[in-house]
DNA sequence: GCATGATAAATGAC
DNA sequence: GTCATTTATCATGC
């Protein structure tokens, strides 16, 4: 019963877009502020899971997801984390820098 | 069980909270969908028809031929995948379920 | 005009 | 890399 009572919550969350978007952004909101080395450690997970009722594992998903597509969208492009971030959309959506 | 979470008041109207650019205060878009034209679509399918699971040498001519990037093609044989899958299982339950003509 | 299906594109998880 | 699911838009028929 608890597993499912888990199970029914989890996916209650994830039906809720507004929680799954403002969820994103305060990942993101700590992966631009360092650019530098955006690979939390293991506690910085923890504190990311816990303002963001994330587990850890989700966390590292979520950081090792977005590193890797940013990395690939901007392959041979950006230099530093900071660049390719800005780059991305442009590359995505194809069209050319401002 | 319930927990604090980030509220979207923290964030720019209107955006999305997934685009990297989003997160440095820049205001972006999703990319729109376009449809591809008939002789992408064509191509696509013809290679797909060969081999559901596209290699990097292939990705990369088709992108070429077709003046689309590689993540579209990866991400074409993808939904390809899917639709097929959905396609075939819909066969299959059509046979078992209706155990024959379903009309008439 | 608007329901509806098809299908790029995005996302979370593995 | 993949798959499963979701989102958003286009195209079509009514």
């Amino acid at each position: 019963r608890h597993r499912s009572y888990r199970q029914f919550l989890l996916m209650r969350e994830r039906r809720s877009r507004v929680f799954l978007k403002a969820r994103s952004y305060h990942l993101g909101r700590w992966f631009v502020t360092h650019f530098t080395h955006p690979y939390p450690s293991k506690d910085q997970k923890d504190t990311l899971a816990a303002t963001t009722s994330m587990t850890r594992n989700q966390v590292s998903e979520w950081f090792g997801n977005m590193r890797r597509r940013i990395r690939e969208a901007t392959r041979g492009l950006g230099v530093c984390w900071e660049e390719r971030v800005r780059l991305y959309n442009t590359v995505i959506t194809g069209k050319s820098e401002p | 069980y319930l927990r604090n979470y980030p509220t979207t008041e923290s964030m720019p109207p209107g955006a999305l909270g997934t685009i990297p650019q989003e997160w440095t205060g820049t205001m972006t878009v999703r990319k729109k969908r376009k449809p591809y034209s008939k002789f992408q679509t064509l191509e696509l399918e013809k290679e797909f028809l060969y081999n559901a699971y596209v290699s990097k040498q292939k990705r990369w001519e088709l992108a070429r031929n077709l003046n689309l990037t590689e993540r579209q093609v990866k991400i074409w044989f993808q939904n390809r995948r899917m639709k097929n899958k959905k396609n075939s299982q819909r066969q299959a339950a059509q046979e078992n379920g209706g155990g024959g003509t379903p009309s008439s």
